[in-house]
Formats: structure tokens, sequence, C-alpha cells
RNA sequence: CGGGGUGUAGCGCAGCCCGGUUAGCGCACCUGGUUUGGGACCAGGGGGUCGCAGGUUCGAAUCCUGCCACCCCGACCA
């Protein structure tokens, strides 16, 4: 039992560390705040990269590469932009190390010192929009839809493994447009294109909104986001969709030759996901006994476990097995034959549950007999017997219900965990009782937002896209346009 | 950067208060055998600068001083 979980109820936040490192999927590194990606974990990572990256390129852009550094001065230029990420960076100052004359190994050249120190990213508007500069002349080289793929490094005070690491990898997407309604509209598409991949891909359902000035991306006029609710109640953010006007435009001299004959600022968007949709997909769906992967993300879908006590049982096992690895994988489905002699059975069983493989197939000397197999679901623990011919015809749907019910589940789960108050004292009383999501009025004002972050820790996850009732704030009693949606967040 | 805590085998820990031969336990690892339908068992084995530096002492994982690293709680954040 060395691989047993503390469970969510004694200490999630334990369990969940514990559940990072055993299930393979991370682990830290040597350097503060830094993770290594363990194969495991990396490939579910590719599996997500994989399907957003697909969904980019339908709706029009491309991929592109920019460097990691970024000049000091380049900064600087957008003013909110340096404000809200100026705290948090890593500077390079020197190019070369020399060996330390006093024998103390390799030491900084103080020779080396750089003219202009670099910063490495911790995002890439700055960098992109000084190309773009070059890059666009006329309308006709509108709208530019780009994406990129990287690395990036926020100097964190306190991290955690995938939901806040001081480097992780992410996609940023920046594109320029000739008119304020063309990025709004690219704002929302993005918008929505995350929504359909954290809905539909990791079986996680996301609240749609727009982020209050406080909580707005350094630099944007507008920060669109998607809200999950984690299982201890607690919101993540799950994606971001930045309407940045034109901001960035104007702090690079990006300037487009109009269809008229004018001159005018090009308008801007960018769009971000990273690895802490790892941390989403972890936290939501899995058990005491490990992760619980959707079918869609899940590196393995089906694993083959044999039971035998010789070599001929398992020779005739495998003959078996190879008939129905091939008809599975005829059907995109991918399987794993774990014939380890290494291992028994039940630590294997407790193994691929760590792991939250989907489907387990436990086939035996008594199977062959009978022409039978057992299938174990990983989301109810479910197991059945089916012949050998339903089961290659029923493991496709039964991965499709594993999908959709781990999206129920998760859906049930936000609906017992949300509430809507209308009293300052109630929303007190919810936000320790149960937590979750809270829809409460406000009136709007950031000093009203400030005291109850203050007093209670909970924050505006964001603003619904389209207004419900008009009300009064649960704290001022001023007027409200409408519930917005609180939490307590990571 | 403020408050608290911890550094002993790959991981998790005991030993420290009250100094005393060879530093111990569980898991993991290696070898052999018996096992194999829910995390097997027996026997044997390997692995340690006790965070670093200095000091006290006949003798330091243990006491003292300094330093370093990490974790938790705050402030900050995808």
């Amino acid at each position: 039992m060395g691989k047993a979980l503390p469970s969510r109820a004694e200490d999630y936040s334990l369990w969940y560390n514990e559940l990072v490192r055993k299930a393979d999927l991370a682990e830290h590194s040597s350097v503060r705040g830094c993770m290594v990606i363990k194969p495991y974990g990396f490939s579910i990572w590719e599996k997500m990269q994989a399907q957003l990256d697909k969904m980019f390129k339908d709706t029009g852009h491309t991929n592109a590469y920019f460097p990691l550094f970024i000049p000091k001065s380049y900064l600087s230029k957008e003013a909110d932009h340096v404000e809200g990420f100026a705290k948090e960076c890593a500077v390079v100052t020197h190019y070369r190390l020399k060996n330390d004359p006093g024998g103390g190994g390799v030491v900084v050249d103080d020779d080396a010192k750089l003219e202009e120190e670099l910063i490495v990213r911790p995002t890439s508007e700055t960098v992109i929009w000084n190309s773009y500069k070059n890059w666009i002349q006329s309308y006709r080289d509108l709208p530019l839809l780009i994406n990129q793929w990287a690395n990036v490094v926020r100097w964190e005070m306190r991290t955690r493994l995938f939901l806040r690491t001081a480097e992780f990898l992410w996609q940023e997407g920046h594109t320029a447009h000739a008119t304020k309604q063309e990025a709004i509209d690219e704002t929302k598409q993005m918008l929505q294109v995350y929504t359909d991949f954290v809905q539909n891909y990791m079986a996680l359902p996301v609240i749609q909104g727009v982020k209050t000035e406080s909580e707005r991306f350094a630099g944007a006029e507008d920060t669109y986001c998607i809200e999950a609710l984690m299982q201890d109640g607690k919101a993540l953010q799950a994606g971001t969709s930045h309407f940045l006007g034109q901001n960035f435009a104007k702090a690079f001299d990006v300037k487009f030759a109009t269809k008229e004959g004018g001159l005018d600022h090009v308008w801007g968007t960018s769009w971000g996901v990273s690895t802490r949709l790892m941390g989403a997909l972890i936290m939501a769906h899995s058990d005491d006994d490990g992760l619980v992967l959707p079918p869609f993300l899940a590196p393995i879908q089906v694993v083959i476990v044999p039971i035998f006590k010789n070599d001929e049982q398992l020779s005739q096992i495998q003959e078996k097995v190879d008939t129905i690895k091939t008809q599975l994988q005829a059907q995109n489905i991918s399987v794993k034959f774990d014939h380890r002699d290494t291992h028994k059975p039940g630590w294997k069983f407790a193994e691929y549950e760590l792991k939250g493989v989907p489907l387990r197939i436990a086939i035996g000397p008594k199977d062959l007999e009978n022409g039978t197999l057992e299938i174990a679901r990983r989301d109810t623990k479910e197991k059945k017997i089916y012949s050998f011919e339903e089961a290659i015809d029923q493991i496709p749907g039964l991965l499709d219900e594993i999908q959709k019910n781990i999206y129920q589940k998760a859906e049930t789960f936000r609906a017992e965990n949300t509430s809507e108050v209308d009293g300052y004292e109630e929303f007190k009383q919810v936000l320790d009782d149960k937590g979750g999501f809270i829809w409460a009025h406000w009136d709007g004002s950031a000093a009203t937002e400030e005291k109850i972050k203050e007093e209670t820790k909970a924050t505006i996850r964001c603003m619904p896209l389209e207004f419900g009732e008009p009300g009064q704030c649960m704290v001022t009693g001023n007027p409200s346009k409408g519930r917005v949606l609180f939490a307590k967040a990571y």
C-alpha cells in the first residue's frame, strides 16, 4: 500500500500534491517554483495542445515563434502593462561566466554586463507588437491572426505544481484588426473556443464572463474569462481572452492605411491558456483513489491486464488480446497491454486507477474458457463481464459515456455549490459554510469590491456577459446592474 | 519581506529535550524461492558528507554561533 493517497476530506491540498506526484504527472525541480513535467503528465498536455492547436487553426490562426528575451525598454512602453508585471520578472544582466580565480567554481563575469538588461518574457505582447509594427502597413495586411506555444516566467512568491509555477507552458494568441468591432468579435470567438475545449474535451463546465477593472489584464480594455469550480469549492480561472483596444498599437506605433485613405492604429486582442489547465483537470474530476481522466485526453484509454500463473497461460491470453487490441486500435482507441510479470494484477489495478485510465480490461484463464472478459470503468468503478464481440462493440460507447458522465458529475457538483444571496451577512455565511460560486449584487465600485475581498477573501470572478435583473448591492445598498459571480479563488 | 516550522538513504519518518561504541524504521530498490481474479510472502542484500561552516567536549545527528535551503500562514498572482 505504498501508494495510497490522503483523502480529499482530510487534506485537500495534500491530496492534490500527492496525486500529482504519485500519478507521475510532475515533480518539483531543484529550481524553486519550477516543475519537471514527467512523461505521463506531458502526454496529457500534448493531447490538450493538439486539440487546441487544431481549434486555433480551424478559426484561421497560424503559429509563429517570438524570442524568450525582451529588451527592458519594451516593457515600459505600455504603462499599465509594466505596472502589472514588473514585480515578477526575471532579468538577465550578463552574458558570460568565468572560472572563479579563488577556485569556487564558476562565477558571473563582471566584464560581460549587458548594455540593456533582458527580461525573460512574462507574456509576449511587447515583443510581438514590436514586430507587428513592421508587418502591418495597410488594411490589406489585416487581420493578423497569430498564436505561439511557449514557456513564460513569472516570479511568483508562492507556487503549486501546475496551478502556479514560476515557469509555465502556454499558448498566447495575438491578433491585430482594422476595426474595434472585429477585435471584440475575435476576443469573444476565442473565449468560445476555450469554452468548447474545456467543456467538451476536459469535461469541465465553465462560466463565461468579464473581469472587473481591478482583475483586468494589465494593458487590456476588457478581459473575458472562463471560470471553473473545483471540488474544494474554490474557483479556478481556466482561460482568458483580452480585448486590448488600441493600447499596444499606440504604445508600439502600429498604424495602417485604411481603405478610405486614412491612417489609424490597429485594434488588438490576446488570449491564452496554460499548463494550469492540467491543475484544473486533476482537481475537477479525481477522487481518493487517484486521477479520473476524460477519455478524450487520456493517454491510455483502455488498459488490458492479463491474469496468469505461467508463460503458457500468458501466451494464450496474448493471442486473444492481440486481436482485441487490433480491433480497438482500428477505431482510434489507444490501448495498452500490460503483460509485465513483475507486478501482480491487484497492483496493476490500483496503479491504473491512480493514473486515471478510463477503462480497464481484465482477462484470465476463466475468461478464455468462457469467451469473456471483465471491463471496469474508472469513473463509476463498475465492473461487468462481456463476451469478446460485445466488448469490442461496446467500448467506444462506454468511453463516450464516461466522457459525458464526468462532465455531468462536475456540473451537478457545481449546481449544488452555487448559491444566490442578497444580504452581506448571508454571503459571509454561505462562503464559510459551503464556499462555491455565489451570485450576488454589487454596486460596481472598486471600493466595495476591495472591502469584500478584505473581509471575506472572496473576489468577483467575473460579471456575466449579459446581466440578469438589476438590484441593490449587498454591501452598500446602492443600485446594481445585476448579479456578479463571487468565489474564493486559486 | 513579516510570523511559524522543517532539513537524517530515492520517498515518508524516528532518534535530538537528557551527548556515549557499528545512526534506526516503513515504503521503494537488488538476489533467490514460493506466489499471481484487488496494492503477495519468506530469506538474504545494497544504499547515509545526519543541510553547510565554525565552536564546546575525551566524544556531537544530539549542545552553542553563523549561514543556506525548503515548507506552511500573510502581502502578490494565470
